[in-house]
DNA sequence: TAGCTATATCTACTTGCATGTATATATGTA
DNA sequence: TACATATATACATGCAAGTAGATATAGCTA
């Protein structure tokens, strides 16, 4: 179940995805306003766009000859859960850990 | 400044690197333990914690000759932030949006 | 039909990076 | 000091994946 996520983070986290992603974060494009705007070559900007397609983390619709891409909310909302439910959590506690293990620096009992 | 946020996706997501940030979010480990969790060459996940404290993703802390790593909470909130910013704002609008295009289909007027 | 635009696919090439293995460093103990 | 444990570093290797470039496909227009 986390191997999706992992997955889609890993197709996400490629420079150049990410940068797409950014830009469809303002909207859909289609691929030509994705190659003006990153100024990679067309077939290079298809090629990822198939990748993050594939991974579901963004759709296609076609229209006339264009093919407009979206992102998908879905996975980001999945990320961004699965990375603020431990932050939530743990903020409070770790922080006090930190300390206490900084100052301490060397007390062996552990397993 | 988004850099920072990509470069940390990228270091997170590699596959192994996952498994040992999902370990660590119970608590901190010695890299012992991480070793007999995952199965992995001592050697191996010395050089993935590495790159995960050099991303600012973990961090270390000497015990004896042990050495604790624990996620730090900061880049996991920040990622929580980027993926949820989206998917809050955005999912009502595109889903609608969604139902649009997938119903027209052919629409030609774009510049 | 021909020709143009928008996008996708295919084949090589190359490189980043994970992996395997040996060895070094540091700390504790006898 | 010598030896054991815990971890890090160094180096060689192989492969996954990004890149470059040519070409194919699909739709529009005349």
């Amino acid at each position: 179940m986390d191997e999706l996520l992992q997955h889609r983070l890993s197709v996400i986290a490629e420079p150049n995805r990410f940068r797409i992603v950014e830009l469809l974060r303002s909207g859909p494009l289609s691929v030509g306003a994705i190659v003006d705007a990153l100024e990679l070559a067309q077939p290079h900007v298809s090629r990822h766009l198939r990748l993050l397609a594939d991974a579901g983390v963004v759709d296609v619709t076609r229209q006339a000859q264009q093919r407009i891409y979206r992102l998908r909310p879905e996975p980001l909302r999945d990320i961004g859960t699965w990375a603020q439910s431990f932050a939530v959590l743990w903020t409070e506690r770790l922080d006090r850990l930190g300390d206490f293990l900084d100052d301490t620096d060397q007390n062996g009992d552990r397993s």
